[in-house]
DNA sequence: GGTTTGCCGATTGTCGACAATTTCCTTGAC
DNA sequence: GTCAAGGAAATTGTCGACAATCGGCAAACC
């Protein structure tokens, strides 16, 4: 309850508040898998643990259930998420959608500052694809391309609706366990996207967004079945 | 997880928690103009009001923010958002990003009982569209037409994002306080998407959509201009 | 033996109170 | 008269407590 006093230094200054907080805590513990799918998120026993109340706990849940990484049940609770096959499946085609409008309108409009910034993204991706990162930052370089795109499409809707969804397609990767064989394989295939965006080929850049899209998608629902079946 | 046997006529009895009673009355207050733009959402004003707690009236008003309907800053509480032209015309592409997928992906998969769920719906618009309905029954029924081609999509994630999204169409409709000069006109809109893909064809029925949902947002966007100019 | 019924512990739902923060109004200096 | 500093009032942030509800277990019943 008290986490100000007298730090004669800077800190980084709490004005998050103590929802957000709990609520990376949370996501992080979910998506890094110390939380198991479907487990019980017992209001109680997090509050408990954090030394807080169960106010904040319960809304920092609130907002992990719009992400999809956890489900409320009246009267019942929340519980860690567990996604079939078949939801897996469908994320992407609906990521698919949301990426080629955002890509569409990126060419027509003019890329401005994220022509730049989408080829720094990709030097990142190559430059944590070496030994020494774990999978974790890869997938979140990966993830930061695609939210790239989307937040350059001058419609924030397109941003916004990417961030809800984004963690559950983060979750299910960091739960198979690796993403590619290799991740620098991984950031080489987002240059044909960028190239052809740079080249302001539309037809060509939706395509390339496609086929990468859907290469994602069947490799992870691939894993993801055969986990499923023999689990552990 | 069969909710649907043994139903000799009682219905599962409105488990509505307290939480849902009071979004339904704030997010109908924010629709029919009781409460207008920017006006702030005081928690414990309208917790005495209803005679509940702040805690349903929060969870409430978290609910109403990810309907677009509220707008929250920390420490200063949820107001009543404010839409711009510019993030009108944006939900509006968005939407069309959304049933555009939609209606493809239910024309290539089987319509199914989605068929003759739409002709009844475009029948109850037509039957909503006679003197005697108010503004907000006729906005409703065109609504859930747009609303059915995303639960038919067989993906629930575009519903589930329609559904996010439909209020604030709705929302700016109602504030401009008419939608066409006809609802029957509206009603006749419809026809052409819905022909096209019961015939299953899919080019005629995307660009019938289109066309749509253009003329919607730019009759909307610009009635919603000129109201923005000289307000009252 | 198998099903129903009533209790019990545990968890969520709601509440009122207090602490922290913001907002607004007053006050005073220039 | 203008503006800044300061404080009072109002509002949100967090808390602990109590009531309502759920799931499971054991006793009671056929």
């Amino acid at each position: 309850m008290d986490p100000k006093q007298d730090n004669d230094g800077f800190q980084p200054l709490d004005r998050e508040g103590l929802v957000q907080r709990v609520a990376r805590l949370l996501s992080k513990a979910i998506v890094t898998g110390q939380l198991s799918q479907g487990e019980r998120l017992s209001e109680s026993v997090v509050a408990r643990q954090l030394g807080v109340s169960r106010a904040p706990v319960r809304e920092a849940a609130r907002l992990l259930e719009n992400s999809g990484l956890v489900t409320y049940l009246p009267n019942r609770g929340f519980f860690v998420r567990s996604i079939t096959a078949r939801e897996l499946a469908d994320l992407y085609e609906f990521r698919l959608v949301i990426e080629t409008a955002a890509v569409r309108r990126l060419i027509r409009d003019g890329m401005g500052e994220s022509g730049p910034r989408l080829v720094q993204q990709i030097e990142e991706m190559r430059r944590v694809a070496g030994p020494g990162f774990d999978m974790l930052t890869q997938v979140e370089a990966d993830m930061e391309f695609h939210r790239l795109i989307c937040a350059g499409s001058g419609n924030p809707k397109f941003l916004a609706t990417f961030d809800q969804i984004a963690m559950e397609s983060e979750l299910t990767i960091m739960m198979i366990g690796r993403l590619y064989d290799d991740a620098q394989k991984l950031a080489d295939t987002h240059q044909p996207i960028l190239d052809a965006m740079l080249r302001h080929d539309e037809p060509e850049a939706v395509e390339a967004l496609r086929y990468h899209i859907e290469v994602a998608r069947d490799l992870v629902v691939e894993q993801f079945r055969n986990m499923e079946e023999k689990p552990d």
